[in-house]
DNA sequence: GGTCTATACTTGAGTACTCAATCAATATAG
DNA sequence: CTATATTGATTGAGTACTCAAGTATAGACC
């Protein structure tokens, strides 16, 4: 038992606490930066961009409100509010299931699709550009092994 | 150059993407885990209780608008709307300051003291609970270490 | 077949923010 | 001392969600 676990409970000061706390702050940071740099100039929110990304990667391009509410971790109305402001920018599109008549898929459009490519080469960029300031890319996939090890996070990522 | 770089390079499945995408759910898992478990019953959000932690712990208790914006990662008028919560709970008071007009502190209140003592227990109680269910007190304190690195993450933190 | 629960999705109301505009008090420059 | 910029804070309007409630379809049991 080392004095700096001892340090760390006696005054509350866990360990925890701070991670969360930077966990906090470097979502708000990178969702901002994301936002203002790439998405916003497009009209897009992050969860805009993540559902479309999500559709590409899908199987003809579609996907389930359900699948969606996993994916971005919204609630089911979130989604069909996120739909409905990509349907009217004619991104994605509704289809009608024929052995199920409860759902309705969202199918990227040939629209959709070129600004998920475009938009998605600029966020990748960004991305790497912000990370890259400051970690490795073996800090990175640490970095993204550690947080998928946390109860729920690995489940709905696509790699690594 | 190894088969990794050039495959992740390729394919455009960089893990700064998937790092991201897991940063995105931790944030949501953990946010959403510690409101419904911990918060919603004193009917308190995250961002109230960051902001009282950060008044406990402060010079004489007390804050300026200014001083929330940068901690808790807000817009100023985001913070005035939390204040104005807090004032309501009477969490928090108002207290003008003799030197600058235009600064009115934000103190902690007798109940707000109590209030983040209690609260901040079970929070890092939670928060303890859900890190050590996946990572050894070394990878939490790795995991922190690695987001303060990122531009701007370390600046707000208050330890290690 | 008829009932009963579960699933897929939508709607209405409310909330926690944001941005843009504004105001007042303070510092700076001439 | 006056004009101008900067800083601290608030307000109105809009947004991206949430929760609770509701509708419609599907599958299960008897």
């Amino acid at each position: 038992m080392s004095s700096q676990v001892l340090s760390t409970q006696v005054t509350g000061e866990a360990v925890e606490l701070a991670a969360f706390a930077r966990l906090m702050r470097a979502h708000t940071i990178l969702r901002r930066e994301l936002q203002a740099e790439v998405l916003s100039p497009r009209g897009l929110t992050i969860n805009d961009f993540e559902a479309l990304l999500h559709l590409s990667k899908a199987f003809e391009n579609r996907l389930r409100r359900v699948d969606l509410v996993e994916l971005l971790m919204l609630t089911p109305s979130g989604v069909t509010r996120l739909l409905d402001g990509l349907q009217e920018a004619g991104l994605v599109e509704n289809l009608q299931c024929n052995d199920d008549a409860r759902v309705t898929w969202a199918r990227l459009t040939p629209d959709g699709m070129e600004t998920v490519e475009c938009v998605g080469a600029s966020h990748t960029k960004r991305l790497q550009s912000l990370f890259g300031e400051a970690l490795s890319q073996d800090e990175v996939s640490h970095l993204s092994e550690l947080l998928g090890r946390l109860p729920g996070v690995g489940a709905g990522s696509c790699s690594g």
